[in-house]
DNA sequence: GAGTGGTCTAGACCACATA
DNA sequence: ATGTGGTCTAGACCACTCT
């Protein structure tokens, strides 16, 4: 591991102890560099790092402030997937497969992405449910040519875990789009809706370290139980 | 301004103007670092901008990608106003203040930031209207304490030109939510709202850059005109 | 003036991809 | 073997804050 991640990961636990309180300096960078036997620049990664995440605000001058970290609870910004947010909430969820088979891909994807047209792909859909009820339905295309099998355990498991660890594929970054949008017959037969006449929806296409497209997910959530936290830094545009 | 700043804006006006097309390799930082006469890790702090913003994949051993950045994509994430928004995205729409007024913060969010409780704000209250219909309403806190006066011109034109420009003030960052909730009363009054039973909320708290809270703001967008695009980057939970 | 973070350098060694 | 990006260093100078 890189020391400046170490570094990080340590000052990140150090604040979630709350050894360094809201409002308090963190040591000074030279301070850092001298405990931590590392240069400078070495310690100013992992502070970008803290920066990046919300956990500090720096200033000329004065130091790195420690900034109040509980109140940014869910950070389900990112690219991170439910199982993963489940597991960090401690939500505790239930998910079922409706569906997990081969199927070309649809065509609506296929021109936005100017893929083959016998483009082959898993077809996955899952419904997630959070005391017994079906909130979310989540639909996902992986392509066959670069996930050759996608057994049903895996797929009700954590589809990220499987592809990153069982593949040992690695994932890169993800474009996302978040809309509402009126309900389908098929959210009405896969979802617990009330009197609901929409749904949030996220598409999201996912793309591997290599540039490689490889997913596409449309995950529709009931209103009532959609929350998006962000943290987000001024860049004067 | 920095030296990596500037190679970042280069770098990127190249990009936007296709002198470098989805898929073509960046020169790499070497020869970076000798035609813009700067040291690697300079070419470097450019790259990490460019690799932020989603212009570009790097790969160990290969070199830096551009990617296809959908223009249309309009990364709405981040921390950037409605009327800068609207400049880029060059959509021609329309502001209505319909209130600027000192009051007292409301209750529950001096109790979420543990303000005093006599803290005193503008209450800034305005309806964006895209062809004619409103279909945003936004509604702003600002500590009087931080901005002593507020004159209805530049809250019609843009609170932050007003905040950085004229008052000199350094926007730092920002926590958002985003969920969606039954209209209310003054939704009916102040939005073109068909048969909606939601709105979309935006809730921020915005910070300056030395920490000091300085803007609580409700965002209330109609269903059908909300959209909100993002770019992630997997970093492993 | 002393201490802080912000920028920049020139060089080193490593890990990885490609030929 | 060469070239690429990834990490790290030791030092320098600057801009800023605070006393």
């Amino acid at each position: 591991m890189n020391k400046f991640n170490e570094i990080y990961l340590d000052l990140e636990a150090a604040i979630l102890n709350q050894r360094y309180k809201p409002g308090d300096l963190l040591p000074s960078e030279n301070t850092l560099a001298t405990t931590y036997n590392v240069s400078r620049e070495t310690i100013r990664k992992a502070l970008v790092l803290l920066l990046e995440s919300g956990y500090i605000q720096k200033q000329q001058g004065k130091g790195s402030i420690v900034l109040d970290v509980k109140r940014f609870n869910f950070p389900v910004s990112g690219l991170t997937s439910y199982k993963e947010i489940q597991d960090t909430q401690h939500i505790k969820g239930k998910t079922i497969l409706t569906k997990n088979e081969r199927q070309l891909m649809p065509q609506h994807i296929i021109q936005q992405f100017n893929l083959p047209a016998d483009t082959q792909v898993h077809y996955i859909e899952r419904q997630r449910q959070v005391n017994g009820e079906s909130v979310i339905l989540d639909k996902d295309y992986l392509l066959t040519s670069i996930i050759p099998e996608m057994p049903d355990k895996e797929a009700e498991n954590s589809l990220y875990n499987y592809i990153e660890h069982t593949l040992g594929l690695v994932i890169g970054y993800a474009q996302k789009e978040f809309t509402v949008e009126p309900i389908t017959k098929e959210d009405k037969l896969l979802m617990d809706l009330q009197n609901d006449s929409h749904v949030v929806v996220v598409r999201s296409s996912v793309y591997l370290e290599d540039t490689r497209f490889f997913q596409y997910t449309e995950s529709r959530h009931r209103l009532d139980k959609f929350r998006f936290v962000d943290f987000a830094r001024r860049r004067t545009p």
